[in-house]
DNA sequence: AAAAGGTCCAACCGCGGCGAG
DNA sequence: ACTCGCCGCGGTTGGACCTTT
């Protein structure tokens, strides 16, 4: 049994206030992001670690394009989407400004019903429950080979098996 | 006007990889 | 070689808000 990420009797949950944001803004702009299981204490918030990360990574960072996604940016994801699968993080990398849980809610909530609705078949289904396999492999920086066989055809990309996916994301951009 | 149903998105959860020791 | 804690990821959920009836 894994231990729980922190001590979750002395941490709030749920939506954050403006206090509780403002205290986490400051504390990196002085001291820079990382270290976050040390943050809440030395920023004096009442939160664990990751629901830090998480708040400063999808909210409060400086250089988040908050807003609708524009059609290039919906072209481009349904393109990484066939490329690479739901692997969020990788795709949200190529699109600056936004994050892989905009990215990850965009696709649930429009582009798979649109995509559907037009009648073209995604072979990404989420796994439930969780299981890692072959052609779904952790997303790691160094981690930049694809199973091919998940492309679709009509990319038109040249994408040979050696071919590293940073190479053919920019073939698509 | 209000109840019911649908949609969206911020946040949580648990897993697995990585790296320090 | 192995263990263990931290970090980052993807899946899921809860509830606020919107639309329809």
């Amino acid at each position: 049994m894994r231990k729980p990420c922190c001590d979750k009797q002395d941490t709030n949950k749920g939506a954050w206030s403006k206090q509780e944001d403002q205290k986490l803004i400051d504390y990196i702009q002085k001291h820079g992001e990382g270290n976050w299981r040390l943050l809440p204490k030395g920023a004096g918030l009442l939160r664990c670690g990751k629901s830090c990360r998480l708040r400063w990574m999808n909210y409060l960072r400086p250089d988040l394009k908050r807003g609708n996604f524009g059609e290039d940016e919906e072209d481009l994801i349904i393109k990484l989407h066939a490329l690479l699968g739901n692997r969020w993080s990788l795709i949200a990398g190529r699109l600056p400004g936004r994050t892989d849980n905009e990215v990850k809610n965009y696709w649930n909530s429009h582009l798979s019903k649109k995509l559907k609705s037009k009648g073209i078949h995604h072979p990404h289904k989420p796994d439930r429950p969780r299981q890692r396999s072959i052609d779904h492999q952790p997303v790691r920086s160094h981690d930049t080979r694809v199973n091919t066989s998940q492309i679709l055809p009509d990319l038109n990309l040249n994408l040979s098996l050696s071919n590293p996916v940073e190479e053919r994301l920019d073939q698509l951009q």
